[in-house]
DNA sequence: TCGATCCTGTAG
DNA sequence: CTACAGGATCGA
């Protein structure tokens, strides 16, 4: 599920749980993984490496190391990257892990192995981002910005907002949930969003991924806890045939661009 | 811009 | 057993 709140609450974890991180040896469990680099490259390349900064980009995790390299951990779907204290205890699904000093580890743990890690030169993180939209939560972002993504777009809005080239950082739960709380049917054609729509549909996607964020930290007790949980606060996101929270009408599922969609009939437009 | 696909786990 | 899954990418 991770997402960019998702990614963003693993990177404000590794700042608390493993400020001071030094990678003694990197272990790659599963190879596919580190593709298109190898194994050894990627283990050669961070061993002895301290972690300058945390950092998140889009739904990526970034490990700024020294001497210029960074860690790129990109979550595919079920990817979760955290600090464990004891390394002897890996998690069930430990892909890859980067042994730190007095026993503790960083661990990437991914059951459908979707995810993806490379070593950069920090330099060239430009590049590699090339194609990325802008980032939602940032400052700047501002709901021109938004529409202008959309310029010359055609199909529907929800399709849209997964298109990390557009904007960053929405998958398909909070994509969902934004267009909720914009007041936004997933199916409305982009050229039919007037100014209004995407001034609300802006500061909805702000506000939701804002929630989302406070809210893993409030549902979640320990470092390697995820915030499997923060399906609970979605107003219509899994939650086919139950009332809708506004309305009380039945949200409603269905197969969008090849991925379920959740909405309120009533309450979107 | 869409559909198929990567691979594996879990729910029904 | 079968169906389905929250991401990203490739080729049509």
């Amino acid at each position: 599920m991770p997402e960019l709140p998702e990614a963003e609450y693993m990177v404000r974890r590794l700042v608390e749980c493993a400020p001071e991180a030094r990678i003694r040896e990197a272990t790659v469990l599963r190879a596919s993984l580190i593709a298109p680099q190898s194994p050894d490259e990627l283990a050669e390349t961070v061993r002895g490496r301290r972690v300058v900064s945390y950092a998140r980009r889009a739904k990526n995790v970034l490990l700024h190391l020294d001497k210029g390299w960074t860690l790129r951990v990109q979550l595919g779907m079920t990817g979760h990257f955290y600090w464990i204290a004891d390394a002897r205890v890996l998690p069930r699904f430990t892909r890859v892990w980067f042994a730190l000093g007095n026993g503790a580890a960083l661990v990437f743990e991914d059951s459908r192995t979707f995810g993806n890690l490379h070593v950069h030169r920090t330099e060239e993180l430009a590049e590699v981002f090339a194609a990325y939209g802008p980032e939602p939560l940032e400052d700047g972002f501002s709901w021109q910005q938004l529409k202008a993504s959309g310029a010359r777009a055609k199909g529907p809005i929800k399709p849209f907002l997964l298109d990390q080239s557009k904007v960053v950082g929405l998958g398909n739960i909070w994509a969902a949930e934004s267009l909720f709380a914009a007041g936004i049917a997933p199916g409305r054609a982009i050229p039919e969003l007037d100014d209004a729509a995407w001034k609300a549909l802006h500061r909805a996607i702000r506000k939701t991924l804002t929630a989302a964020i406070e809210n893993a930290f409030r549902v979640t007790g320990s470092a390697e806890d995820f915030p499997e949980a923060d399906l609970l606060a979605c107003a219509v996101y899994g939650r086919p045939g139950a009332p809708c929270r506004r309305c009380k009408g039945p949200i409603e599922r269905f197969v969008q661009a090849g991925r379920s969609t959740f909405h309120c009939p009533q309450c979107q437009r």
